[in-house]
DNA sequence: CGATACGTTGATCCATTTCAAGATTGGTGG
DNA sequence: CCACCAATCTTGAAATGGATCAACGTATCG
């Protein structure tokens, strides 16, 4: 699981699979990304509709979902290191968003002929990945969750909670601080909000002393006070379990 | 395919697996579900954080997930007939919120063991299995966006439309009226509104000419208006593709 | 040093919430 | 079959969060 031995995917392996995955099946994950490239800021990795053959696994950096219809932007999902980031064009082909960086990043690509080898042969691992797939749909139903019950303040807290939660399971993140490329206006099209308002929002957080975003860098200054504004109960990451494993 | 050589899952072989599945994994796949059984309306299927050693598989009606927290209910999202309701129970063992029957409901259970042998024998129809997961993601998104961009009109819009548009998918339906059993209260639930304001949005696409929902039925009268109304665009179904086929 | 993206602020308007009350419906027992 | 109850639906009025429009301040970078 360190960082030598698992360069590309050991953030996968630390968050997610923990020590249920033999050392075989680690480096036979750490062998399906390939073709790993440093990716600049606002770069288009995949847009809506287009066919692929591989799916992108996010090394180091961010990236987001993003919806573009007719001049609007919308950004549906974050993706921290350890991600796959569109896993589900393995099943699906095409794709229904766009995908694009927020920073610089680095990916890697896994061919879906491989992933193919992965389901025939590879079962566990398989079952793993599947985890993966499932942890995005809880974190999307959860989200799901937070826009209808909760106001723009809260929402924001929640983004800003989960993310930090997110980066610590992968070890991304040290102290109550980190970088967070995202404009107000990104975080106002994350939260389903204007720019006018987010602008607001952040500077309530500020006021209110539960955290500080500025030049594209969070600062978490009360942890419990934003968990409490977004109500956050962080069941649904399914980071604490002893670990899915099948007799 | 036909209903009576798949009786529990010919919804799910037409709706989503068409006709890339071979009749032995047709077979294996209507196997899978066992203990069918029925059951009234609003019963408890699973609730949030218990432990599942098996799977849902909706024969007939609607199940929904639905979160409980300190008073509040939010219905997350809803399912039709074919679908698999927890499926990613299997991954997760864990499930992160309440399943809930609206209306009577015919349910069958797929037990994890029976999941592990055919990911291990089975790996296209494990494929399969995934498609259906990451569909449910997808669809996920697409609530996400509407959430984000929609008023409550919109919203309920997208709801109708999209219920009509899987239900037909899964030959659930012929015209356009369908029995829907929630009540006012619950569409507020799901869309994050209130129920005096859904009654308001239920009555003006009532008055507009594009919907009408009364006695738990809703009767579309303007699908493309309601349809312009959610800014739908079904790609994000995957009901048109030729079929995720790998050579 | 000017261009351009980003952040900030004020004023006004509208969708939605909230509180409160009344009408309708469906189901139940007498 | 009617009376009654509880749930659901409906309506009004007042309060509010957030959208919108418009302007100005402030980084940042070639």
């Amino acid at each position: 699981m360190s960082s030598e031995t698992y360069p590309n995917t050991w953030r996968f392996l630390k968050g997610r699979v923990r020590d249920s995955m033999s050392r075989n099946e680690k480096s036979v994950m750490e062998d399906l990304v390939q073709d790993v490239c440093q990716l600049g800021h606002g770069e288009k990795i995949l847009t809506r509709g287009s066919v692929t053959q591989r799916s992108t696994f996010l090394i180091e950096g961010f990236v987001a979902r993003v919806n573009e219809r007719d001049g609007k932007r919308q950004i549906i999902s974050i993706h921290v290191p350890g991600d796959f980031v569109d896993l589900h064009s393995y099943a699906l082909k095409k794709i229904d968003h766009d995908l694009m960086t927020f920073g610089t990043a680095r990916v890697g690509y896994v061919s879906h002929v491989n992933l193919d080898v992965v389901m025939t042969r590879e079962p566990k691992l398989a079952r793993h990945l599947w985890f993966a797939s499932h942890l995005d749909a809880a974190i999307h139903r959860e989200w799901i969750a937070k826009l209808q019950s909760l106001s723009a303040d809260g929402c924001l807290a929640h983004l800003i909670t989960e993310v930090h939660a997110r980066l610590k399971a992968v070890a991304a993140i040290e102290h109550n601080s980190f970088a967070f490329p995202l404009t107000q206006t990104e975080l106002a099209e994350t939260c389903g909000t204007t720019p006018v308002h987010m602008n607001r929002v952040v500077r309530k957080l500020r006021e209110q002393g539960l955290a500080d975003i500025s030049r594209k860098k969070i600062t978490i200054l009360d942890a419990e006070g934003l968990a409490a504004l977004a109500q956050f109960d962080m069941g649904y990451l399914y980071q604490n379990l002893p670990e899915p494993v099948r007799a």
